[in-house]
DNA sequence: TTTGCTATTGCAACTGCGTTGCTTTAATTT
DNA sequence: AAATTAAAGCAACGCAGTTGCAATAGCAAA
């Protein structure tokens, strides 16, 4: 399983997310690199990459999957937050390095959380 | 704008959060009233009970939205948790009564924030 | 280098969630 | 009871994501 073959397109999507902490929709990357491979493709190496570790995604704002290289994101199996921001304004997505400890759950096993953060990014602040 | 008509159908859709604080999914609810009335039926009564206040919507697990009626969801503006859980096994959802707090984010406006957290509900962990 | 294995890609068709436009129905107001 | 118009039904559509299969091309072994 995982990434085994280094094909031109796995090399391509792997670009995308190597320089930065941003995350990118699937139709966004399915339309970045419309002109270079088909959507099926797109969709199979970033399941090939969430399953390798090397990205993890999670659902935004309307339901649209994002993914996102994100250091330590790789092998964690305890009870993680993985907060990310989406920015009202512009849209942006990136992973956030802040901590935000989850309180135990009465007769629950909590096992994965998702925190989406709204508001406004930097940029879109000034 | 709001329900402003007591239809058959308002009153059906309505008495399926009536009884319980457990969260459904449109496509559920769909496929549960699918007899009495159309899908499109549903998702406007849907949009309206939203936009009155008298349920709130989320992003479940797979992008798939969900809808609850919660206590006290109806008008706040202020940065909010509405944390929800999810359970891996059976597929229940429900709001939790707990606060979970939001530390401030540098450089960022935080308008709302989503937290679904996933895992064993009660009856799946006996 | 060449060969063989098989992971990977492209393509086209398909599934399913959600939306739209339009006509008909019926809740509410007068 | 009639008029008004919100709401429902229906069919067609749009788009995200998936599937099956044939063709292609990494990569390892000879």
């Amino acid at each position: 399983m995982g990434i085994s073959r280094q094909t031109p397109t796995v090399k391509q999507i792997w670009s995308t997310f190597e320089k930065t902490e941003n995350a990118f929709s699937v139709v966004d990357l399915v339309e970045m690199h419309r002109k270079k491979m088909n959507k099926t493709t797109v969709y199979r190496i970033l399941d090939r990459f969430e399953q390798e570790g090397k990205l993890h995604a999670f659902i935004g704002r309307n339901g649209l999957k994002w993914y996102a290289k994100c250091h330590e994101c790789s092998s964690h199996t305890h009870v993680d937050i993985h907060p990310h921001f989406q920015c009202n304004e512009c849209g942006l997505v990136k992973c956030l390095d802040v901590n935000i400890p989850i309180p135990p759950i009465k007769h629950h096993r909590i096992q994965k959380a998702n925190l989406l953060l709204l508001g406004q990014c930097e940029d879109c602040l000034q």
